[in-house]
DNA sequence: ATTTACATACGAAATAATTCGTACAACTGT
DNA sequence: ACAGTTGTACGAATTATTTCGTATGTAAAT
């Protein structure tokens, strides 16, 4: 097992993205980024309170407001959760699970071009 | 949204995952599938009977021993599970889920090829 | 200066998911 | 017939996750 593991839970993985996205925000921008009209401003803070005693976020307290930065990886996240579900849910089959995503998610005409040079770069 | 809206739990997951490989199957053969050694037998039996509870499974209780079913579909759950995960994690982008996918040692040269052809069969 | 607005902290309730213990029924072998 | 094994049912404990209420501090506006 490496060093550090990583599990977010979905209500994480939504904060962690928008992170990721802007980089640098404060806990109300992460708030009404996710416009959830279902839950209050103090369970996006309380949330993340706790990524950061998980270590997840760093935060910037010199201001009043304080300022969060995501600090696991993004790529990493995103492989380790893509991996878990090639195994939980398509049997060890990525190419399975590649099929889905595009069978469906009506990728376009230009998402399919990217993945075939993709693919030809990985040869 | 469409008439039924399923959202398997992890260990549902796990358990449909060996009644849609193996059609129909005890709670012992399921439990026995999974080897899960921090785990009982017990617990497979609840979280199936909950299952069923929630209509995601039939069985036969003609027996002394039971024998379920999975009605829930396969690949719709999957197309679903897939579709959250590139709105979740990936921000839409299907491409991205895919090209994460790929860029793993779980791809094998094979199975490469084998997307290959499917996107060539798409256009 | 005092009210109003906005921020963090944090305990605790609410909800969801997993796990187990135990009661009891039905088969199996002796 | 009866002990041992294997099965279901199901309440309840445990653990994980999300949500909110409320205390309290700080800045801004009147």
């Amino acid at each position: 097992m490496t060093s550090s593991n990583i599990k977010p839970t979905e209500g994480e993985m939504e904060i962690l993205q928008v992170l990721w996205q802007k980089g640098l925000a404060t806990v109300r921008e992460v708030h009404e980024s996710l416009n959830k009209k279902d839950s209050g401003y103090t369970t996006t803070l309380k949330l993340m309170q706790i990524m950061h005693e998980k270590g997840m976020v760093e935060r910037d307290t010199n201001q009043k407001t304080h300022i969060y930065k995501a600090i696991v990886n993004r790529d990493k996240t995103e492989k380790q959760l893509v991996n878990k579900m090639i195994d939980n849910v398509f049997n060890g089959s990525a190419a399975r699970l590649v099929m889905q995503a595009l069978g469906n998610h009506s990728a376009s005409a230009d998402e399919i071009d990217e993945i075939k040079k993709y693919l030809d770069s990985l040869k």
